[in-house]
DNA sequence: TGTACATCAGTGAACGCGCGTTCACTGATGTAC
DNA sequence: TGTACATCAGTGAACGCGCGTTCACTGATGTAC
């Protein structure tokens, strides 16, 4: 059956990537096993090392894909217009009941920052790189903090409502989320 | 040696769990196993189970020290000077550099939150029942999602800020938080 | 108060298991002539 | 364009290792008389 042509491996690759990235944010890295994603890509373990060096280079190849996937839409909008009706989505989006259920396609922050700040400096550079991404997007003005904040708020919204089982519950805490949210943003104080 | 007295058992008992709640807190669930956590208790792993039944019944229990531990302090304010005084401190000490690098006395939800919402429903309540009394602790008026926002907001910030590894980019996600929490506490709107 | 005995906290070897990683192997792919 | 051969993607067994948990054992503790 192998060997398998460029192209092919080029698919295997991307794959296991998308495995990887959903299966991470599911379950964490501790948790998700080489094996298992590689099962997940419909490969067997032992050609992992082709495409990774390491699990660990795939933790962040795996993140910054995950990133990516959930930015490329906000960063592509082409005029102001549409800047702030994709960032106005994106925090809708975020802070949803949709979005707490399902940690595979969601935001890699608040799915993988503990366990990248737990790991080598490389995956910690990784995470602060998303952190001044996607603070640059959600802010509405000259200030770089008001999106850090925004985001925060929304990372630790999102973590304690992934604490609780029932929707009632959720909800209130996406809710006060939503509104904290409404205040970073309108009455962020003017820059000095 | 053995067998010790039902006090010997205790103090055994209480250093477990204040080495699981310290170590939890730095490495995770899944990275501190039973062996370090007796090692650090200064006894050897065999005998855990004369104290618990599972690991997953020490992380509940180290958990839950680990709240009591942060929160005494502000639920003994005996008047409401004091509660807003200890109010404040808790705010001040939990967006400072200091909270960021020691993890392992620490909040428990910013170390362990997602651990928690991965683990059994067990573990998800033992999560939810933080979140609602350190909300109830942190509101300042009638809005209990005012306080579940400020912690939202303060367990996010300390999450990112501990991606940095400089103290630049730390004490800059700080400090955003600090402005952010600062807004939720004054500007929160009057409820309806 | 003294004695006989059951209890059980703590020890350290052992259990089965899944992990990340390595390796010999297969055979289609890509390349050099 | 056809042929010979090196490359290497993917397979599946195997590696050493640390995990959570169990267990036979020890001997001081606590209890019953």
């Amino acid at each position: 059956m192998p060997r398998m042509s460029e192209a092919e491996k080029q698919k295997s690759h991307n794959k296991i990537l998308e495995a990887a990235a959903r299966m991470l944010r599911e379950e964490g890295t501790d948790a998700t096993s080489v094996s298992d994603v590689m099962q997940a890509a419909g490969l067997t373990h032992g050609g992992f090392y082709r495409h990774f060096r390491s699990k660990d280079e795939l933790v962040s190849a795996a993140f910054r894909k995950a990133v990516d996937d959930v930015l490329t839409e906000m960063e592509q909008a082409p005029d102001d217009a549409q800047k702030t009706r994709a960032r106005r989505d994106y925090i809708d989006t975020y802070l949803s009941k949709c979005h707490v259920d399902n940690r595979g396609d969601g935001c890699p922050l608040a799915a993988l920052a503990i366990d990248l700040s737990r790991g080598e400096e490389a995956a910690r550079r990784d995470g602060l790189a998303a952190v001044d991404r996607v603070s640059a997007l959600l802010k509405t003005g000259d200030a770089a903090a008001q999106g850090t904040a925004l985001l925060a708020l929304m990372v630790g919204t999102v973590t304690l409502a992934r604490l609780a089982e029932n929707g009632e519950a959720t909800e209130a805490i996406l809710e006060a989320g939503r509104t904290g949210a409404d205040l970073l943003e309108k009455q962020w104080p003017a820059a000095d």
